[in-house]
DNA sequence: CTGAAAGCGCTTACAG
DNA sequence: CTGAAAGCGCTTACAG
């Protein structure tokens, strides 16, 4: 069974095409009456205009494409989900594309869906500036969590929120703290770990600073050794994976969340759901993906776009995994020491 | 500056737009020499063969579209990362669209893109069998987690794995446990459902049914309440966030895992990283993903593609969310209990 | 308000 | 092996 073109709704209807396309795209240009006969008789042959012949005529895709480093962690996934709600609610289609962190892949992808489509969303992208510049001067770019001067750029701006989580650590003691971040590539991490040195600082809190490499749940585990060595009580995260890694990593050495160590994570799209929940700051995945929806959106309807940076604010959200720095053990002081010794040792 | 296109290329060239476009898609029919003179003028001047023409002129369009229930999940977004890759792999781009748990949208998204896409992957689609034989006869669709006569699909055969965790809680000790699942719409909850229910009938078990709604975390923990009032002692759930939110439900409530409760879950993409780690079945979703992909592939090259259905097999995979049934507080039974008192009522 | 016709950038029988 | 030409299904000045 064919799929029914313009011409056959032209036929049944007994207008010309060029009846039948306005109806659909300016039916403002119609008598009401030509524009419900139109519609009728399409609706009842079961006609939806084409959109490639349409993208072929006019120029416009009416597709946009997302491209990512990893949609498995929660904090792309979500970002898709409000990109491609709103990519949808404004009548877009969207391209997933996943560049598994790949700088080249990232590039490839750009390049083979350019055509079919009328611009960009890049979510954190691993490309370097001239390349990154060398694609938005052919179509439209946004990119998220990058901050490239002249290209509409959506920013969650988690630093605050790193800034109030180190407050909130040295308020309940802790001396020592440690920041995991991922690659220099990231601008997310680079901008949080400035935030926690600052701040740090600023309440005369020692900082260690590890690199996690890609972000992930082994990534957090496997630095709880340096975390310990380095004798820190509290870890900050570039995001809620690695924290719950960390936290793995810890609750397998037999210590405890907040007890003996408090770990905060960044994103606030898992953090609810670990165990404990976790303190982290939310960065508004959603949203960010669909502002940078609307901000490609806005500029292709505008001649001359006004190049926009819109900044989100991700705040601190305290849960379970934050609390009092633990007495430290090896030299414990006080002058209870002596009177009370370890329980566990009495027998 | 304008983008180059085939009769540029030809002019340049000096040959013909059909050999222009031979050069790229049917080189073996040119002389070498002519091959290379048009690839390299086409070089010099930056053309790509344009997709939506090629599209529309061919009535392939180089595309795929996933559909699936909500891109958050990570059962989902593992799929959609294996399958994306996938298809890259093969030389299509992939289409998102997230219908949010309805129906509705799923029909929707299935006619919009429609004429843009050579196929669908269809993932634990929540449309009802017409529609989906509806879409199936104007495009190729592959579905996952659905067992439809005729339709070529990709089942993840968990039942084993949950007959597999039955007989492990079986021989824990518990006598009472529940199966927590989603609505009646789900193919893969019902097929966990049938096999707990059978595995728990063998095994002398009582087995009650839970229906949690909409998979997510607050629903596992919202169910807690019902799970103890039923009185078991153990809860097997369709997929890995539910047994989550149970876990979090229960530890709400001063109840340890595996001590007090044992869980499992299915899916095995965040059940490594829960604490404790999840007992669960591993459903391969990245597998299905790609799998899925490469069927309708298969399909699309064959001019009349045999209807395959692919089944993979998910095992169980034995952590941290499972022990032995607690013993009975309200009736302690056993010679010893009232020689030994609890110790913390010592003192 | 509506229609006839050219054109979007490719591909592909059909000739030669 | 290569070219001239029709056609894919729309949209949109241009007339009327």
């Amino acid at each position: 069974m064919p799929v029914p073109t313009i011409r056959l709704v032209a036929r049944e209807a007994g207008v010309s095409q060029a009846t039948v396309s306005r109806a659909f795209s300016q039916p403002e240009l119609l008598t009401p009456a030509t524009v419900e006969k139109v519609l009728g008789t399409a609706q009842r042959l079961g006609y939806v205009p084409n959109q490639v012949a349409r993208a072929l005529s006019t120029g416009r895709a009416g597709n946009i494409a997302l491209i990512l480093p990893d949609v498995a962690n929660p904090f792309f996934s979500a970002l898709m989900r409000g990109a491609q709600a709103q990519a949808y609610k404004r009548g877009y289609a969207t391209f997933l594309g996943d560049s598994d962190e790949t700088a080249h892949l990232e590039d490839v992808l750009l390049a083979k869906l350019a055509a079919q489509v009328d611009g960009f969303v890049l979510a954190s992208p691993r490309l370097d500036e001239p390349l990154i510049r060398k694609h938005a001067a052919r179509k439209p770019v946004v990119v998220i969590n990058r901050d490239l001067e002249g290209i509409g750029r959506v920013l969650v701006d988690t630093g605050p929120g790193f800034t109030a989580a180190v407050v909130l650590l040295a308020g309940l003691g802790h001396r020592a703290i440690a920041y995991v971040g991922a690659p220099r590539t990231s601008w997310s991490s680079q901008q949080r770990a400035r935030a926690v040195t600052a701040a740090g600082a600023a309440h005369g809190l020692s900082v260690v600073q590890i690199d996690a490499g890609r972000p992930s749940h082994e990534a957090g585990r496997d630095c709880v050794a340096g975390l310990l060595e380095a004798g820190v009580t509290a870890a900050l995260a570039v995001d809620d994976v690695v924290a719950q890694g960390i936290m793995a990593g810890l609750a397998e050495r037999g210590l405890s969340v907040p007890g003996d160590f408090s770990v905060v994570g960044c994103d606030d799209i898992i953090a609810a759901t670990t165990y404990p929940p976790l303190t982290s700051v939310n960065a508004h995945c959603a949203l960010a993906g669909a502002n940078a929806v609307d901000l490609l959106l806005n500029g292709l309807a505008n001649p001359t776009p006004p190049v926009e940076g819109h900044v989100i604010k991700g705040e601190l959200v305290i849960r379970g995994s934050t609390g009092p720095a633990p007495a430290p053990a090896p030299a414990p002081r006080g002058r209870k020491a002596p009177a009370e010794p370890d329980p566990s040792s009495r027998k």
